[in-house]
DNA sequence: ATGTTCTATGAAAACTTGTTCACTGTCAAG
DNA sequence: CTTGACAGTGAACAAGTTTTCATAGAACAT
C-alpha cells in the first residue's frame, strides 16, 4: 500500500466523515468547497491520486459514487491494544458527528487478517444520543479478562469526560491501552482488570482518548 | 407510520440492497432500469411516495443522495426474543449478497426506542467470507445467559448449516428464540443456556434461521 | 539537469441525473 | 361519481457532476 499524502488523507477522511454523516457521498464540488480549492479539479486529482493508490475506487461517470478499499494493517508488535481509532493513520476510521438518521461508527473485524473496517449504522431520528469520532479497539492481550474483555474482542470506543469506573482507552508511553480509571480523591491511576498486571500510575501526565462503551465478542 | 404498497417497498428494498452490496446510491435510472420502467417518471413518482410517507428522505438535486428514515416497530409481545432479520418485513433490513468490498449487514439497537436498524459494513477483499443476509437479534430474557448472552445484547446471526453446539436462532411456533442446537444419533433438539428452561424438542420440524456468529454489549 | 509527483488554477466540454410537463388508466373511499 | 392515491408512458429541460484540456510552481529523487 502506497502512503498517501497529508491532503490526499485529509480528503479521503472527509469523504468517509460525509458517509458517515449524510449516509451519501460528497461531489466533487462537495469536496472543493470543504478544502476551498478554486478549482474542481484539484480534487478530481486527488481523488484520481486516492484511485491509483489503491484506497478508494471510483465509478467513472456516475455521480458521488465510490468504493472504499479497506486498509490493511501490517503485523504488530507484543502490544496490549492495537489502536485503530482517530490520530493514528493505519486507520482511518469513521467519525461520525451526527444526529438525524445515521451517527455511530462501528468496526468489524475479520479474524484471519487483521484488517479492521468502518460500517455506518443509521440510529432512530429520535435517539439523540450522538457519538462523535467513536472508534474501535481490537483488544490484544488479556488485562482486562476480569471485566469479561477478552484478547480478540473488538470494543467500541467514544471520546468524553471519563468517571470513575470507567473503562478508557488511555495513552501512555505512545501506546494506547485498555484500563479501568480509578479517582480516589486527588490520585489518578488506571487499573487493569486482571491480578497479574499492576496499577499503572501516570508519571506526568494522563492521555484519555475515550471511554469503552460496548464490546463485540465471537461466539 | 403509513404503508408502503408491494412496489414502493420493493423499490425500497432495492435502494438499500443496492447500497449494502455497492456503497453508493442507485440513480433514478439504475432503479429504472432494475424494474424495466419505461418513465424514470415512474420511478420519481414512488420516490416521492417514499418520501411523503415519511420512510426515505431526498435530497432534492443532489445525485445518488438519499438518507433512510429508520422504521419504528410497534410494541411486542413478551416474547422472549425479537426476530428483526428477513422474512419480517416490520423491519426491511439489509441483506447482502455480495463478495467485493462490501458485505454483511449488521445492525444496532437503541435502548430506548427499540428500533432496529441496519447498517454497512465494507469489508476486505481479501477475506472472501462472506455473510449473505446477516441478521441481528436483540436478546430478551434470560434463556442463555450461561453462554454469557444476556438481556439487551445483540446478536449478530448468518446463515449456514448448523453444527452440533452452534448457538441458532430457530423458529418455533412462529417465534424466533435462541438456543444452542443438540444433535444426538438421530436426535436434534434445542437446549437453553439457562437451567430454569426446558429443552424444546421439536414436534414436527424445526426452521433453523441462522446461527449466532457474535454477539455486542453493552459495557 | 531532468524527470516525477504533488499541488493547484481556470475554463470548458461532456455526461449524468433529478425534475417537470402532458397524458392515460385503475381502483377504493367518501 | 368525484376525489385521491397508485401506477405508468414519453419527452424534454435544467441542474448537477464528472472529466478533459491547457498551464505552472514546488519539492524531491536520480
Amino acid at each position: 500500500m502506497e502512503e498517501l499524502t497529508k491532503k490526499q488523507r485529509a480528503i479521503l477522511d472527509y469523504m468517509k466523515a460525509h458517509v458517515a454523516e449524510h449516509s451519501y457521498w460528497p461531489s466533487i464540488r462537495d469536496i472543493q468547497a470543504k478544502f476551498r480549492f478554486a478549482s474542481t479539479n484539484a480534487v478530481f486529482g486527488h481523488l484520481q491520486a486516492l484511485e491509483r493508490k489503491g484506497v478508494l475506487q471510483r465509478i467513472p461517470g456516475a455521480a458521488r459514487a465510490y468504493k472504499i478499499v479497506p486498509e490493511v494493517l501490517g503485523d504488530t508488535s507484543e502490544t496490549v491494544i492495537r489502536y485503530e481509532g482517530p490520530g493514528d493513520d493505519a486507520i482511518a476510521f469513521e467519525s461520525v458527528k451526527f444526529a438525524g438518521s445515521i451517527a455511530a461508527g462501528f468496526p468489524d473485524y475479520t479474524e484471519s487478517s487483521g484488517v479492521l473496517d468502518s460500517m455506518q449504522v443509521p440510529l432512530s431520528p429520535s435517539s439523540r444520543r450522538r457519538a462523535p469520532e467513536s472508534f474501535a479497539l481490537r483488544v490484544r492481550g488479556d488485562s482486562m479478562i476480569d471485566a469479561d474483555i477478552n484478547d480478540g474482542d473488538t470494543v467500541i470506543v467514544e471520546p468524553g469526560v471519563p468517571k470513575h469506573g470507567d473503562i478508557v482507552a488511555a495513552l501512555i508511553d505512545g501506546e494506547t491501552t485498555l484500563k479501568r480509571l480509578i479517582k480516589q480523591g486527588s490520585k489518578v491511576y488506571l487499573k487493569a482488570e486482571n491480578q497479574n498486571y499492576p496499577d499503572l500510575i501516570p508519571s506526568t501526565s494522563l492521555t484519555i482518548q475515550g471511554i469503552a462503551k460496548s464490546v463485540m465478542k465471537r461466539i
